[in-house]
DNA sequence: CTTAACAGAGAGCGGTGCTCTCTATTATGA
DNA sequence: TCATAATAGAGAGCACCGCTCTCTGTTAAG
């Protein structure tokens, strides 16, 4: 017996994992269409008028059914935004993964992935903010988004952690974070790469400086401070990766 | 002739800008007590439900009067969430600047107001989250909201430019902010104050590290990387000052 | 071929922001 | 003092929303 659950999950996973066993019945492919069209629909609401925006009985009127007949494929409006949140945080984990060049200069790696993922954040605003930008109260975000969200911060690790593998890596300045601080299942972020509490806090920051400056950017707090606000995010870019010991200059 | 946005900001400077020529007849008497009431019934519900869960109609149930009669007062939820914004903006403003205490040393006056700021923020997560969270789409922020919300970023600037004064700050580590990257107009923050751009770079990620580091630990993201998220926020606040050149360590 | 699972439609519930009209009250100016 | 104008509140109503329930027709499975 499939549920709604079940079904947006394997859109998903269909979507994102390569394809699972195929629906055999002709009812079974109606069904996984449909979702996806739901899904495709909900998409574009939400690319256009924002998450707020974003209703289930649009969806019908737009796909022309009854409004009850959407949650035959979500359970919730809330388990709709589930989807599109894994959805955005698997974009944007791709968009990271796909800049990384592992061959190239740290440095080189380290703008990339940065550029990359601004530019899905201007490209895809009101996704970012659904992702990044203030939890709705009481939505608790299901275990599946947690693995995804993992994605473009681990590029951004596995860039200090090759260079370290290379002895390119520049010893810490700065305040060093006192070990208390720090959770130590969090050494091992990456298989077989152990960092220090130092060395998560500082990549830590990183994220946090890489979320929090283009949020900064997209809702206009930038606005009147910067000129030029590709120029600012590289020397964001740039503070960010010689403060976790990448060679810059 | 009373508009409902005058009286909201007749009542939002009489609480914060000290008391304005005092209501006359009983009329504007009762409207401005009236109107502080609704203020302070959509505060509690905003501080204990958050701001998607606060209604104009659960407002007028609350004072028992009919949800039409509200709109006497403010002509929208987004009125009477933009006087929250303002209520908060200053209350977190205000928290910055009494914790701050000229007179002594800049570290201490740094870390007392990351501190303050972020004690604020933990004892009002909802009204932190309606002020730095994602904005609202459609919701233009008005004028009066632009004003306070300096308040914090200029307190931290402050205490800058004083350690500046006194000789003390540190030079400049780090990659250097390209000047065409920032806003000339910027260099002027505080009056008699000049800042160089680089300057008003490292401001601009202090400030947003206050904002995002705070954020994260409110939305949950440090949940499972920090062991102590207090220790971990004094050396956030650490590492930022010695990255904008306080003589930390 | 029977039976169970499923998909869709439609009505309905309680909630929202907001508008409009109507009435009662208060303030003001001749 | 009294007519007039401004104001406050109530209530009905509109168009939405998320979500549930029931009913009907269709598909798949045993």
């Amino acid at each position: 017996m499939h549920t709604p659950v079940d079904n947006a999950r394997a859109v998903l996973l269909c979507r994102y994992n390569g394809p699972m066993n195929a629906p055999r019945t002709a009812r079974e492919r109606a069904r996984a269409e449909l979702t996806a069209e739901i899904l495709a629909a909900a998409r574009r609401q939400l690319a256009e008028e924002g998450s707020a925006m974003l209703s289930l009985r649009s969806i019908a009127r737009e796909l022309g059914m009854a409004s009850s007949a959407v949650y035959r494929y979500f359970a919730s409006r809330d388990e709709l935004l589930t989807a599109l949140i894994v959805q955005s945080y698997t974009e944007i984990g791709e968009a990271a993964e796909n800049a990384d060049l592992p061959g190239a200069a740290p440095q080189e790696r380290w703008l990339a992935v940065w550029r990359a993922v601004r530019e899905w954040a201007l490209a895809n605003r009101h996704e970012y903010a659904l992702i990044f930008g203030t939890p709705v109260p009481g939505y608790i975000a299901p275990h599946i988004t947690i693995e995804v969200a993992g994605r473009m911060p681990l590029t951004l690790a596995r860039i200090v952690a090759d260079t370290r593998k290379d002895g390119n890596l520049t010893p810490a300045t700065g305040p060093v974070c006192p070990p208390e601080a720090i959770n130590p299942d969090m050494t091992l972020l990456l298989e077989g790469e152990r960092f220090s509490a130092d060395e998560v806090a500082r990549l830590v920051f990183c994220w946090n400086r890489l979320v929090g400056i283009i949020g900064y950017e997209l809702h206009g707090h930038l606005a009147n401070v910067t000129a030029d606000d590709s120029l600012f995010f590289d020397h964001t870019a740039r503070t960010e990766g010689a403060y976790i010991g990448l060679p810059f200059r």
